[in-house]
DNA sequence: TAGATTGTTAATCGATTAACAATC
DNA sequence: TAGATTGTTAATCGATTAACAATC
């Protein structure tokens, strides 16, 4: 990726980002599933539930372009995303834990769509170390450090339980990590120049059940109005 | 919950809403592993890496009020996030797909800590069926109906391979499930009165290559001004 | 009391939606 | 051509930030 193409990153609404990322699942499926060659903004955004309007204005942060009445080329903005998203280069991630997240992780075939691949799964427990986890040996902690110089790692999934996750981070951002890849619902102290994703699943069902509360409220008032 | 906290659950901005959960992680683990009594805008703040008037202005849709000098009281904003989360009532919930994610999922402590509790888990593998995951056993695909029945289940986990995912989805839409927690990385088809919500993990992987891209953006900007 | 921190109101910023011209 | 759909500009909406008064 040369320094133009870095820079046009950055000019996009982080909410565009955003969903960016889910058309490129959807196309990816179109493109698959129905051999589509062309898709309308219309259909896009009654899959994904957000207004068609909301689709055009997305893609003319692109250099794609649709023509009226036949919708835009699948073909082409799947490569033009790709592009964005670096799809092409492949970027080394190591998971820390062979727990069940862990391994569901290392297993997870969907990586190398988005330009990614699992260098290396560890954990301390000497069971689960030397264990196969798909192609991966289950490596001791002590190896991370070397791994990482060979396969020139910046990001780690954390996949440890939470009374874990504060020494493992402590531990991987002394051998240098750039990103961190949070699975675990502790709430990390890290250095400010090392990027956190928090990804605590149980985040999600939260939001679940607050729209459920929601839709039986209206459905409470509508009762209530009669 | 009555009526009202329904009502008072729809006020809040979206994105306090967002932030409200992690708040709730947050200050649970300030409570517990610290002891602490009181916290700061400011300390919370540099934990979750946003600005302190922020954290003031999401607490002000809140009852709960802090002291000038002290703070606010951290068991008096939990009860009143529990009380928002309804962590006191519990939510069943089903997984379909006994494979590692599902498996991981089941075994997931902290759903009681956000009032939800895993009811069963599925999957359509005779070698699967009738294993244990933890305490529960693994139940074939047409017990979902009763399960369903039996524990007023309205929010089902979608952990099966992308391919299977859809027929799965249908099949849930069938026996009249509220909410599908989908964790396959395929956007589902169904009706829209059944709330989706899409846990696909790369996308967070593709959000940290972004940042990632963006600070290494940066640093050849500055390079280059020298 | 002085200083630090909360909480609220106003200003700014960013994202979505509406309107509509362009175009196939 | 007429009608449907794209793409852009303007208007609206919502969220964040700034400013500052209130208060411990």
């Amino acid at each position: 990726m040369n320094l133009e193409e870095r820079k046009e990153i950055l000019k996009f609404p982080k909410a565009t980002f955003e969903r960016l990322k889910l058309y490129h699942a959807l196309l990816t499926q179109l493109a698959l599933e129905e051999k589509r060659e062309y898709v309308l903004s219309e259909e896009i955004a009654e899959m994904l539930r957000i207004t068609p309007e909301q689709v055009r204005k997305d893609f003319s942060y692109l250099r794609s372009t649709g023509k009226p009445k036949l919708g835009y080329k699948i073909s082409e903005l799947l490569d033009e995303l790709d592009e964005l998203f670096g799809t092409k280069e492949t970027e080394n991630i190591i998971i820390i834990g062979a727990g069940h997240l862990g391994k569901a992780l290392a297993n997870y075939k969907g990586f190398k769509n988005i330009g990614a691949r699992v260098a290396a799964i560890f954990d301390n427990d000497p069971q689960k170390i030397g264990t196969m986890v798909g192609e991966l040996m289950v490596l001791p902690l002590k190896d991370i450090p070397r791994v990482m110089r060979r396969f020139r790692v910046r990001i780690a999934a954390i996949c440890v339980p939470e009374s874990a996750a504060q020494e493992v981070a402590d531990m991987l951002v002394g051998y240098g990590i750039k990103a961190i890849w949070n699975f675990s619902s502790r709430i990390l102290d890290v250095p400010n120049d090392v990027i956190v994703r928090n990804e605590d699943i149980t985040r999600g069902l939260l939001g679940i059940k607050h729209m459920l509360a929601q839709k039986d409220a209206e459905a409470s008032k509508e009762v209530e109005a009669r």
